[in-house]
RNA sequence: UGCCUCAUAGUAUAAUGGUAGUACGACAGAUUUUGGUUCUGUUUGUCUUGGUUCGAAUCCAGGUGAGGCAACCA
């Protein structure tokens, strides 16, 4: 017995479709990134809900690439998106391009003219935007608009054979000028760019407009639904126009709002900015937003496509608290990764009643919620590092951890008592001297005694040497993009603190880039691809929810 | 002072004329050799005013608020 979950209205639209025998019942969509940039988040949420649709109607989807605009599209993107796309877990039906259809939409472009519904206009762009109007004043009729067809169709064969330099000359759809429809006041359909192509080369100096190129694409591949972002809902009565006009297999297209994460940015010119300036080390920067960042930084596939399926799908503008995704993470690694020891702000202690150079070796669960993660083995001696954190010399009342007198358990190990410490000139713990109570070793411990907590530990002499990349929010406030001023100027100062030598169990020596521990009472580390063989470099993926950090803030 | 979208707990998202529910968060407690996990409980919501109806979050009308639209970008 599964329990029905509702609906979301995409969903809805489908059934309905497939019930009413729309297309026979055929679902094709598809995932349409323009390659001047890397997949971010708010794509992931796109490439989810185009995909899963499919998946869940028998359908497929296509990739196609938007490369109708030379000047900002390379290679280099598209690699990059096509290997976020099956990181993410999905696969394409067809990798296609829009710039595959050139030649068609140039028939297509053809056809209008000869309808009547197309023409070449001579307008400067300032002519054209002052002819246009605004949202509240109509337009007006440009004085190129009427030319016969023969002249268009003379004057666009000219345009594509490279008669005229950039900006001489657009191609427009004769639709309305006087449309409230802004949209609708005779779009442009073609311009000229005397640019090179990252597919076509230079076999083309005019391109289409996203508007005339989109919309035929999506027919030309025999889409049954489009999908896309609310800020295209005023392009569908074009989007429709074309369709109808042309006479061909009829697309439709919906929209849904799209991602937003708080104290993030999602906008693939703020992410190239960030990248250009210096801000991030790369697309790939573990605090970027894209699809490549939380690769590095540890996420996993399934966190995310977790994640975008529990934001929903709507039509209304949203701020999605960025605690969720890092809830579906800690979800899914709290049951996957193996435990270990680090420590990253070390201070030594020593058992005075544990001898010196006597070491043992101490069993080990790897993950408590995995029985089958198995066991490993961890080296205990006299000499140890703590987490400078875990010892106070004035400890509060509810302070579980080490300080003058205080028991406490170290894990998988002994209970010990605090017998004293010692400070340098500058008031900082150097070590701190504790015994021992050797019944109370892990597993057989007769001592009796119970102890509120419970810390970790690595030994001095048997541990490895580790940098670890601390990450926190890229920016301060939660809405870096609706802020006055430059958004740049909220990027938090604190989102990335590097440990160089973090003390780690000596097993982290042979970790794989990719790699996911959590390290005991720290947070979740993947390995990164700067890691060597003698010196590992692990990102914080995110932090353990911890409780006791929201004590202290509240005194 | 045009057109188009949208409006349900703090944040998201259900309820499709018939008991306003779920997740995350917050708060409290239990469990715990991770102040983790797990479990239990609590808290907080239908933008507003009318109308239709036995009954409205849902349908209708007006208002208010938010977002989008005037790139040779997508």
């Amino acid at each position: 017995m599964s329990e029905e979950r509702s609906l979301n209205f995409l969903e809805q639209i489908v059934e309905e479709d497939i019930t009413n025998g729309v297309n026979g019942g055929r679902v094709l969509t598809r995932f349409p990134p323009e390659p001047n940039g890397y997949l971010h988040i708010g794509h992931a949420k796109s490439i989810c809900l185009n995909f899963g649709l499919a998946q869940k109607y028998n359908g497929q989807t296509n990739l196609r690439f938007d490369d109708t605009n030379p000047v900002t599209e390379e290679t280099e993107y598209v690699e990059s998106i096509k290997a976020d796309i099956q990181w993410l877990g999905f696969q394409w039906a067809n990798e296609l391009y829009a710039s595959d259809y050139f030649a068609q939409l140039y028939e297509f472009a053809v056809t209008l003219i000869k309808k009547g519904l197309a023409y070449v206009d001579d307008s400067t762009p300032s002519e054209i935007a002052a002819l246009k109007g605004t949202p509240t004043e109509p337009g007006k009729n440009s004085p190129y608009r009427d030319r016969s067809v023969e002249e268009n169709l003379q004057l666009f064969a000219d345009m594509k054979a490279g008669k005229y330099p950039d900006g001489a000359k657009v191609l427009r759809a004769k639709v309305d000028m006087a449309s409230p429809n802004m949209h609708l006041r005779d779009p442009l359909m073609y311009r000229i760019k005397h640019a090179h192509h990252h597919r076509t080369g230079d076999a083309w100096c005019i391109y289409p407009m996203y508007d005339f190129a989109h919309g035929q694409s999506d027919s030309i591949e025999h889409i049954t639904h489009s999908i896309c972002t609310l800020e295209f809902v005023p392009h569908r009565p074009l989007y429709d126009w074309f369709i109808e006009k042309l006479e061909i297999f009829p697309s439709h297209q919906y929209e849904f709002a799209r991602l937003a994460l708080n104290y993030t940015v999602t906008s693939k010119r703020k992410l190239l900015q960030l990248v250009n300036e210096g801000y991030v080390s790369g697309w790939d920067d573990p605090r970027m937003p894209t699809l490549s960042g939380y690769r590095r930084r540890g996420y996993t596939p399934s966190s995310i496509r977790t994640f975008a399926e529990r934001v929903g799908v709507q039509k209304r503008d949203n701020l999605i608290d960025v605690g969720l995704l890092e809830f579906c993470i800690r979800e899914e690694l709290n049951k996957s990764a193996n435990r270990v020891m680090a420590v990253m702000d070390p201070v030594k202690l020593v058992i005075t009643n544990y001898p010196e150079g006597q070491t043992e070796t101490l069993d080990a669960e790897n993950n408590p919620e995995d029985e089958s993660a198995g066991h490993r083995n961890v080296t205990f001696s006299n000499t140890l590092y703590i987490e400078r954190d875990d010892f106070m010399e004035n400890p509060p009342k509810k302070f579980f951890r080490l300080g003058p007198g205080l028991f406490v358990r170290l894990k998988y190990a002994y209970i010990i008592k605090c017998e004293s410490f010692e400070k340098d000139a500058a008031g900082n713990v150097t070590t701190i001297y504790c015994t021992y109570l050797p019944e109370s070793r892990s597993g057989g411990d007769t001592s009796g005694i119970n102890v509120k907590g419970t810390i970790h530990w690595v030994s001095a002499a048997h541990a490895a040497k580790a940098e670890v990349r601390l990450y926190d929010r890229l920016f301060s406030v939660e809405n870096p993009a609706s802020e006055e001023g430059d958004f740049k100027s909220f990027v938090n100062p604190n989102s990335l603190k590097v440990v160089p030598e973090a003390y780690v169990e000596p097993s982290l020596l042979n970790v794989k880039a990719g790699d996911r521990f959590q390290f005991l009472r720290l947070g979740y580390f993947c390995a990164d691809p700067d890691s060597t063989p003698d010196k590992p470099v692990f990102n914080r993926t995110v932090t353990l929810k911890d409780t006791w950090a929201k004590e202290k803030v509240k005194n």
